[in-house]
DNA sequence: ATTGAGCTTGTAGTAGACTCTAAGGTTTTA
DNA sequence: TAAAACCTTAGAGTCTACTACAAGCTCAAT
Protein backbone atom coordinates (compact mmCIF):
# COMPACT_ATOMS: atom_id res chain seq x y z
CA UNK A 1 0.00 0.00 0.00
CA UNK A 2 0.87 3.59 0.26
CA UNK A 3 3.15 5.20 3.01
CA UNK A 4 2.25 8.11 5.11
CA UNK A 5 3.58 11.37 5.55
CA UNK A 6 3.89 13.27 8.29
CA UNK A 7 1.08 15.40 8.36
CA UNK A 8 -1.26 11.91 7.34
CA UNK A 9 0.21 10.54 10.27
CA UNK A 10 -0.76 13.60 12.74
CA UNK A 11 -4.31 13.89 11.51
CA UNK A 12 -4.85 10.26 12.42
CA UNK A 13 -3.00 10.25 15.92
CA UNK A 14 -3.95 13.30 18.32
CA UNK A 15 -0.91 14.98 17.27
CA UNK A 16 0.83 17.42 14.74
CA UNK A 17 3.80 17.60 12.66
CA UNK A 18 5.75 19.10 15.00
CA UNK A 19 5.22 17.00 17.95
CA UNK A 20 6.00 14.06 15.93
CA UNK A 21 9.42 15.06 14.76
CA UNK A 22 9.95 16.36 18.55
CA UNK A 23 9.09 12.60 19.63
CA UNK A 24 11.44 11.22 17.21
CA UNK A 25 14.47 13.53 17.83
CA UNK A 26 13.71 12.35 21.18
CA UNK A 27 13.89 8.64 20.29
CA UNK A 28 10.33 7.73 20.85
CA UNK A 29 9.80 7.28 17.27
CA UNK A 30 12.51 5.67 15.24
CA UNK A 31 13.54 7.63 12.20
CA UNK A 32 11.36 6.89 9.11
CA UNK A 33 12.40 5.78 5.43
CA UNK A 34 12.59 8.74 3.61
CA UNK A 35 11.50 9.85 0.27
CA UNK A 36 13.77 11.19 -2.43
CA UNK A 37 13.00 14.66 -1.49
CA UNK A 38 13.30 14.27 2.48
CA UNK A 39 9.68 13.77 3.38
CA UNK A 40 9.50 11.41 5.98
CA UNK A 41 7.77 8.01 4.83
CA UNK A 42 5.77 6.12 7.82
CA UNK A 43 4.16 2.76 7.70
CA UNK A 44 1.14 1.79 9.80
CA UNK A 45 3.15 0.71 12.42
CA UNK A 46 3.79 4.17 13.46
CA UNK A 47 0.49 5.00 13.90
CA UNK A 48 -0.01 2.45 16.16
CA UNK A 49 3.05 3.43 18.31
CA UNK A 50 2.11 6.90 18.13
CA UNK A 51 -1.11 5.96 19.72
CA UNK A 52 0.10 4.15 22.29
CA UNK A 53 2.40 7.18 23.24
CA UNK A 54 -0.24 9.62 23.72
CA UNK A 55 -2.33 7.36 25.36
CA UNK A 56 0.68 6.58 28.09
CA UNK A 57 1.06 10.14 28.14
CA UNK A 58 -2.78 10.51 29.15
CA UNK A 59 -1.97 8.21 31.61
CA UNK A 60 0.24 10.53 33.82
CA UNK A 61 3.36 8.38 31.93
CA UNK A 62 6.60 11.04 31.22
CA UNK A 63 8.22 10.66 27.60
CA UNK A 64 11.09 9.06 29.46
CA UNK A 65 8.69 6.74 31.24
CA UNK A 66 7.15 5.85 27.57
CA UNK A 67 10.62 4.93 26.06
CA UNK A 68 10.61 2.75 28.68
CA UNK A 69 7.78 0.86 27.73
CA UNK A 70 8.08 1.21 24.51
CA UNK A 71 11.48 -0.79 25.04
CA UNK A 72 10.63 -3.70 26.73
CA UNK A 73 10.83 -6.45 23.77
CA UNK A 74 11.44 -9.97 24.47
CA UNK A 75 13.44 -11.74 22.43
CA UNK A 76 12.95 -15.23 23.28
CA UNK A 77 16.53 -16.39 21.45
CA UNK A 78 18.77 -13.65 22.83
CA UNK A 79 16.81 -14.65 26.38
CA UNK A 80 17.14 -10.97 27.35
CA UNK A 81 14.19 -11.89 30.26
CA UNK A 82 15.78 -10.65 33.59
CA UNK A 83 15.84 -7.17 33.02
CA UNK A 84 12.35 -7.01 30.95
CA UNK A 85 10.59 -9.13 33.41
CA UNK A 86 11.94 -6.91 36.50
CA UNK A 87 11.17 -3.36 34.47
CA UNK A 88 7.83 -4.81 33.45
CA UNK A 89 6.97 -6.20 36.98
CA UNK A 90 8.09 -2.34 38.19
CA UNK A 91 5.67 -0.88 35.89
CA UNK A 92 2.54 -3.43 36.70
CA UNK A 93 3.32 -2.26 40.18
CA UNK A 94 2.71 1.57 38.96
CA UNK A 95 -0.37 0.74 36.78
CA UNK A 96 -1.95 -0.86 39.67
CA UNK A 97 -1.84 1.98 41.55
CA UNK A 98 -3.04 3.87 39.24
CA UNK A 99 -6.03 1.77 38.77
CA UNK A 100 -6.70 1.70 42.46
CA UNK A 101 -6.56 5.59 42.84
CA UNK A 102 -8.65 6.21 39.89
CA UNK A 103 -11.32 3.72 41.15
CA UNK A 104 -11.27 5.57 44.07
CA UNK A 105 -11.80 8.59 42.36
CA UNK A 106 -14.68 6.88 40.13
CA UNK A 107 -16.08 6.09 43.23
CA UNK A 108 -16.50 9.53 44.73
CA UNK A 109 -17.78 11.34 41.79
CA UNK A 110 -20.00 8.23 41.50
CA UNK A 111 -21.09 10.21 45.01
CA UNK A 112 -20.94 13.71 44.05
CA UNK A 113 -23.12 13.05 41.52
CA UNK A 114 -25.96 10.84 43.64
CA UNK A 115 -25.82 13.62 46.46
CA UNK A 116 -26.81 16.16 43.49
CA UNK A 117 -30.33 15.57 42.74
CA UNK A 118 -32.25 12.95 44.26
CA UNK A 119 -30.03 10.98 45.89
CA UNK A 120 -30.46 9.09 49.33
CA UNK A 121 -27.64 10.86 50.84
CA UNK A 122 -28.65 14.04 52.85
CA UNK A 123 -25.59 15.35 52.40
CA UNK A 124 -25.40 19.48 53.26
CA UNK A 125 -22.21 19.53 51.27
CA UNK A 126 -20.77 17.56 49.00
CA UNK A 127 -17.25 17.68 47.59
CA UNK A 128 -14.73 15.30 45.98
CA UNK A 129 -13.11 15.23 49.44
CA UNK A 130 -15.71 14.44 51.77
CA UNK A 131 -16.85 11.85 49.62
CA UNK A 132 -13.39 10.33 49.42
CA UNK A 133 -13.38 9.96 53.69
CA UNK A 134 -16.48 8.26 53.24
CA UNK A 135 -15.14 6.18 50.35
CA UNK A 136 -11.80 5.19 52.57
CA UNK B 1 -5.59 20.13 68.62
CA UNK B 2 -2.30 21.61 67.25
CA UNK B 3 -2.04 22.95 64.01
CA UNK B 4 0.59 21.99 61.20
CA UNK B 5 3.41 24.09 60.08
CA UNK B 6 4.11 24.07 56.03
CA UNK B 7 6.93 21.97 57.03
CA UNK B 8 4.63 19.18 58.56
CA UNK B 9 1.97 19.38 56.13
CA UNK B 10 5.07 18.73 53.26
CA UNK B 11 6.33 15.91 55.20
CA UNK B 12 2.84 13.92 55.20
CA UNK B 13 2.04 14.73 51.49
CA UNK B 14 4.55 14.19 49.28
CA UNK B 15 5.58 17.22 48.51
CA UNK B 16 7.88 20.25 49.62
CA UNK B 17 6.90 23.42 51.65
CA UNK B 18 8.10 25.60 47.92
CA UNK B 19 5.10 23.30 45.83
CA UNK B 20 2.72 23.93 48.89
CA UNK B 21 3.62 27.91 48.32
CA UNK B 22 2.78 27.61 44.74
CA UNK B 23 -0.15 25.05 45.09
CA UNK B 24 -1.74 27.97 47.11
CA UNK B 25 -0.42 30.84 44.59
CA UNK B 26 -2.16 28.88 41.92
CA UNK B 27 -5.17 28.94 44.28
CA UNK B 28 -5.20 25.14 44.64
CA UNK B 29 -5.03 25.64 48.55
CA UNK B 30 -6.89 28.31 50.35
CA UNK B 31 -5.03 30.60 51.79
CA UNK B 32 -4.36 29.08 55.35
CA UNK B 33 -4.36 31.03 58.93
CA UNK B 34 -1.46 32.71 60.09
CA UNK B 35 0.38 32.42 62.64
CA UNK B 36 1.48 36.09 64.68
CA UNK B 37 4.75 35.90 63.14
CA UNK B 38 3.12 35.33 59.83
CA UNK B 39 3.60 31.34 59.56
CA UNK B 40 1.13 29.28 57.59
CA UNK B 41 -0.93 27.42 60.03
CA UNK B 42 -3.05 24.56 58.69
CA UNK B 43 -5.31 21.95 59.61
CA UNK B 44 -5.86 18.27 59.02
CA UNK B 45 -8.00 19.01 56.12
CA UNK B 46 -4.99 20.40 54.26
CA UNK B 47 -3.73 16.85 54.50
CA UNK B 48 -6.74 15.28 52.56
CA UNK B 49 -6.68 18.40 50.19
CA UNK B 50 -2.97 18.14 49.10
CA UNK B 51 -3.00 14.63 48.96
CA UNK B 52 -5.70 14.40 46.65
CA UNK B 53 -3.52 16.80 44.77
CA UNK B 54 -0.77 14.55 44.61
CA UNK B 55 -3.24 11.13 43.75
CA UNK B 56 -5.01 13.30 40.62
CA UNK B 57 -1.55 14.65 39.12
CA UNK B 58 -0.01 11.29 39.09
CA UNK B 59 -3.24 9.74 37.51
CA UNK B 60 -2.21 12.57 34.81
CA UNK B 61 -4.66 15.56 35.08
CA UNK B 62 -3.18 18.71 35.27
CA UNK B 63 -3.36 21.44 37.82
CA UNK B 64 -6.22 23.14 36.13
CA UNK B 65 -7.98 20.09 36.09
CA UNK B 66 -7.41 18.99 39.90
CA UNK B 67 -8.61 22.76 40.59
CA UNK B 68 -11.90 21.50 38.49
CA UNK B 69 -11.90 18.36 40.49
CA UNK B 70 -12.09 19.96 44.02
CA UNK B 71 -13.97 23.10 42.75
CA UNK B 72 -17.01 20.11 42.42
CA UNK B 73 -19.24 20.98 45.59
CA UNK B 74 -22.51 20.18 45.71
CA UNK B 75 -24.77 22.30 48.21
CA UNK B 76 -27.82 20.74 48.90
CA UNK B 77 -29.30 24.26 49.79
CA UNK B 78 -28.44 26.59 47.28
CA UNK B 79 -28.63 23.57 44.97
CA UNK B 80 -26.12 24.47 42.08
CA UNK B 81 -27.11 20.77 40.87
CA UNK B 82 -26.83 20.89 37.30
CA UNK B 83 -23.49 22.79 36.39
CA UNK B 84 -22.06 20.54 39.01
CA UNK B 85 -23.26 17.25 37.38
CA UNK B 86 -22.45 17.65 34.04
CA UNK B 87 -18.70 18.43 35.22
CA UNK B 88 -18.89 15.41 37.57
CA UNK B 89 -19.90 13.30 34.93
CA UNK B 90 -17.70 14.55 32.10
CA UNK B 91 -14.74 13.58 34.28
CA UNK B 92 -16.03 10.38 35.37
CA UNK B 93 -16.33 9.27 31.66
CA UNK B 94 -12.21 10.56 31.59
CA UNK B 95 -11.93 8.30 34.51
CA UNK B 96 -13.51 5.54 32.96
CA UNK B 97 -11.58 6.11 29.94
CA UNK B 98 -8.35 6.18 31.54
CA UNK B 99 -9.12 3.10 33.69
CA UNK B 100 -10.03 1.30 30.15
CA UNK B 101 -6.73 2.15 28.77
CA UNK B 102 -4.75 1.32 31.75
CA UNK B 103 -6.68 -2.17 32.00
CA UNK B 104 -5.50 -2.74 28.54
CA UNK B 105 -2.21 -1.86 28.93
CA UNK B 106 -1.85 -3.85 32.00
CA UNK B 107 -2.84 -6.63 30.55
CA UNK B 108 -0.20 -5.87 27.78
CA UNK B 109 2.41 -6.20 30.10
CA UNK B 110 1.49 -9.19 31.68
CA UNK B 111 1.61 -10.91 28.46
CA UNK B 112 4.93 -9.52 28.28
CA UNK B 113 5.98 -10.93 31.44
CA UNK B 114 4.51 -14.18 30.78
CA UNK B 115 6.20 -14.29 27.18
CA UNK B 116 9.38 -13.71 29.37
CA UNK B 117 9.98 -16.68 31.01
CA UNK B 118 8.62 -19.90 30.68
CA UNK B 119 5.22 -18.72 29.45
CA UNK B 120 2.61 -20.83 26.81
CA UNK B 121 3.06 -18.35 24.31
CA UNK B 122 5.58 -19.18 21.82
CA UNK B 123 6.57 -15.11 20.84
CA UNK B 124 9.88 -14.93 18.87
CA UNK B 125 9.62 -10.98 19.93
CA UNK B 126 7.64 -9.74 22.20
CA UNK B 127 6.57 -5.72 22.78
CA UNK B 128 4.10 -3.77 24.60
CA UNK B 129 2.98 -2.86 20.68
CA UNK B 130 2.72 -6.67 19.72
CA UNK B 131 0.97 -7.80 23.34
CA UNK B 132 -1.65 -4.98 22.59
CA UNK B 133 -2.71 -5.72 19.05
CA UNK B 134 -3.47 -9.24 20.28
CA UNK B 135 -5.18 -8.01 23.48
CA UNK B 136 -7.43 -6.09 21.41
C1' DA C 1 22.09 33.92 74.85
C1' DT C 2 23.25 31.97 70.83
C1' DT C 3 23.03 28.48 67.39
C1' DG C 4 20.49 26.07 64.12
C1' DA C 5 16.32 24.64 62.16
C1' DG C 6 12.28 26.48 60.28
C1' DC C 7 9.56 30.13 58.43
C1' DT C 8 8.63 34.59 55.37
C1' DT C 9 8.49 37.08 50.56
C1' DG C 10 10.16 37.91 46.13
C1' DT C 11 12.47 36.80 42.15
C1' DA C 12 15.04 34.02 39.07
C1' DG C 13 16.11 29.66 37.10
C1' DT C 14 15.08 24.88 35.37
C1' DA C 15 13.10 20.61 33.17
C1' DG C 16 9.82 18.65 30.36
C1' DA C 17 7.06 18.88 26.52
C1' DC C 18 5.94 21.03 23.17
C1' DT C 19 5.07 25.09 19.58
C1' DC C 20 6.32 28.53 16.40
C1' DT C 21 9.02 30.98 12.87
C1' DA C 22 12.02 31.54 9.06
C1' DA C 23 13.67 30.35 4.75
C1' DG C 24 13.23 27.36 1.41
C1' DG C 25 12.20 22.96 -1.42
C1' DT C 26 8.15 19.63 -3.20
C1' DT C 27 3.59 18.04 -4.61
C1' DT C 28 -1.01 18.51 -5.70
C1' DT C 29 -4.76 20.77 -7.74
C1' DA C 30 -7.39 24.18 -10.26
C1' DT D 1 1.72 26.71 -14.93
C1' DA D 2 0.97 28.80 -10.96
C1' DA D 3 -1.17 28.90 -6.60
C1' DA D 4 -2.09 26.28 -2.51
C1' DA D 5 -0.89 22.83 0.46
C1' DC D 6 2.74 20.14 2.18
C1' DC D 7 7.33 19.09 3.51
C1' DT D 8 12.48 20.18 5.31
C1' DT D 9 15.92 21.96 9.16
C1' DA D 10 17.48 24.89 12.74
C1' DG D 11 16.68 27.51 16.31
C1' DA D 12 13.96 30.39 19.30
C1' DG D 13 9.96 30.85 22.21
C1' DT D 14 6.18 29.22 25.37
C1' DC D 15 3.67 26.92 29.00
C1' DT D 16 3.40 24.09 33.07
C1' DA D 17 5.03 22.85 37.19
C1' DC D 18 8.07 23.29 39.94
C1' DT D 19 12.83 24.51 42.35
C1' DA D 20 16.35 27.30 44.10
C1' DC D 21 18.21 31.33 45.91
C1' DA D 22 18.60 35.68 48.88
C1' DA D 23 17.81 38.30 52.78
C1' DG D 24 15.75 38.28 56.80
C1' DC D 25 12.57 36.98 60.79
C1' DT D 26 11.14 33.23 64.51
C1' DC D 27 11.31 29.38 67.39
C1' DA D 28 13.32 25.46 70.05
C1' DA D 29 17.13 23.65 72.35
C1' DT D 30 21.49 23.72 74.64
Amino acid sequence: MSYLRIGDLSKRTETNNETLRFYESKGLLDEPRRSDAGYRLYTEEAVSKVNFIVRAKRMGFSLKEVAELLSLRVDRESSTCGDVKIMAEQKLIDIDKKLKELNLMKTALEQITEACCGGEKSAVHCTILNALDETS
